[in-house]
DNA sequence: GCAGTTTAGCAACGCTGTTGCGTAATAGAA
DNA sequence: TTCTATTACGCAACAGCGTTGCTAAACTGC
């Protein structure tokens, strides 16, 4: 730690962002309420509203009478108080949106990218779209298919990128745009949308994307679950047929070249249903209790998979699954990209911010 | 919270924790080490080690000299001032361990279990043989098949065992053993008797259990994973062969009815080779780098498994996989639950102890 | 024996959430 | 209208955390 007082900040920090976060699941909230679901005392949750409402955070938005005494405050999140912007970088084109801290999209573009474009071509892209967007960001999110280094910002090797081989990007674009830059697989940006938007109650889930590729963002034990290489969620490339056809990743019969091939010859049923086969393989694997269903050529067809998934997944008395589309269709790795911003910025910190790494 | 002052006492166990964690991985320790180590000023050190001191997890062993300057004192853990008990409820077998706090099995007793047996039957049994090892534990941890709910502490349906439907297991041990009890899955407890020894290192690992079944326990960002309904790791039944034989578990072509058909069928290797396909499938899903071999009947052939498990896992500049076997060979299972306890008393918490599931 | 260096710890401090208690605001009864 | 009970709010004092300032202790090297 080089700040000195950094821990006791640190527990200021943790329940501040424990209020940020209620906040942004209940319209609106007060004092007793917060105490009541936080376990903090009136007192404390009183204190921790007035920064916070110094911060513009939160503003008090009415009184609440319930029958005898003096009338308690309501207080609000001011979702317009901080604004991010997220980035989807595609293979063919740059999605660029601007959300406010509840997690709405004010803004969304899309831009064509060059072919096989390079870093360069990339940076100016998203410094233009992201300068058009305007807002005055906290920060900025990016989203990109792997496989790359979420902690380092690296990008080892963008998949059908030829001129994509351990780029800095985050490094990059921090110096083009001035401000802070996370980077992210897509997937796990887009999980974070949803998680995001959907709450606490959102513990575990996964998001099954299909877009020039098959892949999953897991959000598991309340956070984004990454792996140790950043490289999770790569589940298109699990074997469900020993003896299936050879894969473009070296092994044999592949979720996605089984369900590619079943597409390209217009069987989109049994597609979904290989495609869903997988899901209930990763949910015997990681037991998530939140499925959403994603990506530009699933949601051409969603009710096919939806209804192939649903029926794929087996009940019990004491298990239960939602299936769902994603509620941000094709916005959603954009969005959650600009939502993990917020979320280092104002969401429940994983650690304490002492490293415990030795 | 129910208790006044906790927000600062969370504070205060957590630094504590984090220095038991650091004193774990270390032979001996100064407090400059520390405070390098987990960022807390020399001073604050010196506070926790006292309280540490006094509780009599940590003791001074010496002097330092390293040249010009008052030589500085040297601490390290005491394992023996706390014990835990750990028990491996198999189908046929009541495992029992006793261990240290360092997580070294003191003690390891295997008694038989009657057939199909009881919950009474299996609360006698861990009785006895609890009374029977001795060493005042803090703890009773329970390792067992699942499916069972971590959390509440119940056993669902006990895999093969006809008298265990929705047993409130930890709360009937609770009360017959009058020490602290932790219920979980055997796999579970597995990876955390191998994450507990490994250190902070191991963050992202899977420890896969070939024992009448197969499963996996996952230890995921530095923590065990469970799933939402504790039924994470039920990797046996994956599907890797879509038009395979039919399985117990109502799918076609898992893993586990492919595996234990070639073993019949005395063709090991190819057993092992669809346990590996199963590993890297799990790999691509979870990326975890560590992937520890377990259950006695994998371990009767331990080369074979391993090497077919290193062969099939494709290897890249940025990424590493190591693959090695349970070092605590049968006890794993039973010795995971005993650190189970421990981790619950002495390791690092993972919330600051507020509820934030509103 | 003295100077220089490093470690250890007491004491004061700032900041956190907590507790005690006074004040404000309301509904309902007198 | 007036009084009382009730509920909400917040100032002030407090306990406990890690931090900072400073002094004492213990050692090496000259």
């Amino acid at each position: 730690m080089d700040t000195p007082g950094a821990h006791l900040e640190h527990l200021r920090d943790y329940n501040e962002s424990l209020v940020v976060a209620l906040a942004r699941t209940r319209a609106e909230f007060d004092r007793a309420g917060v105490a009541e679901a936080t376990g903090l005392t009136p007192q404390a949750v009183s204190k921790v509203l007035g920064r916070l409402t110094g911060q513009g955070l939160v503003e008090i938005c009415g009184v609440r009478r319930q029958g005898v005494g003096k009338p308690a405050s309501i207080y609000r999140l001011v979702p317009g108080s901080r604004h991010a912007v997220g980035i989807h970088a595609a293979r063919r084109t740059l999605r660029t949106v601007l959300t406010d801290l509840a997690g709405t999209v004010l803004a969304s573009t899309v831009t064509p990218l060059p072919p096989d474009f390079t870093p360069g071509q990339l940076l100016d892209a998203i410094r233009r779209d992201t300068d058009r967007t305007g807002g005055d960001p906290v920060g900025v999110g990016i989203g990109m298919v792997g496989p790359l280094d979420h902690a380092a910002g690296i990008v080892h090797d963008a998949h059908r990128l030829r001129h994509w081989h351990d780029v800095p990007l985050r490094q990059l674009a921090q110096e083009a745009l001035a401000v802070p830059v996370h980077l992210d697989k897509d997937v796990t940006a887009g999980v974070t949308a949803e998680a995001w938007r959907r709450g606490p109650t959102f513990r575990d889930g996964a998001l099954i994307m299909v877009e020039s590729g098959i892949g999953a963002g897991l959000w598991l034990g309340g956070a984004a679950y990454r792996g140790a290489h950043t490289n999770a969620g790569e589940f298109g490339h699990t074997v469900v047929q020993l003896d299936g056809p050879r894969c473009v990743c070296g092994r044999s019969g592949c979720l996605e070249i089984l369900h590619d091939t079943a597409v390209a010859a217009g069987r989109l049923g049994t597609a979904a249903e290989v495609l869903a086969t997988g899901i209930v393989n990763l949910l015997r694997t990681t037991d998530v209790n939140h499925v959403v269903l994603a990506g530009a050529d699933l949601l051409r067809h969603p009710e096919v998979y939806e209804h192939a998934t649903r029926a794929a997944i087996p009940r019990s008395h004491w298990q239960d699954v939602s299936v769902t589309l994603a509620e941000l269709g094709a916005d959603v790795i954009a969005a959650g990209a600009a939502m993990q911003v917020l979320d280092a910025a104002y969401g429940i910190p994983s650690t304490m911010g002492v490293r415990a790494s030795f």
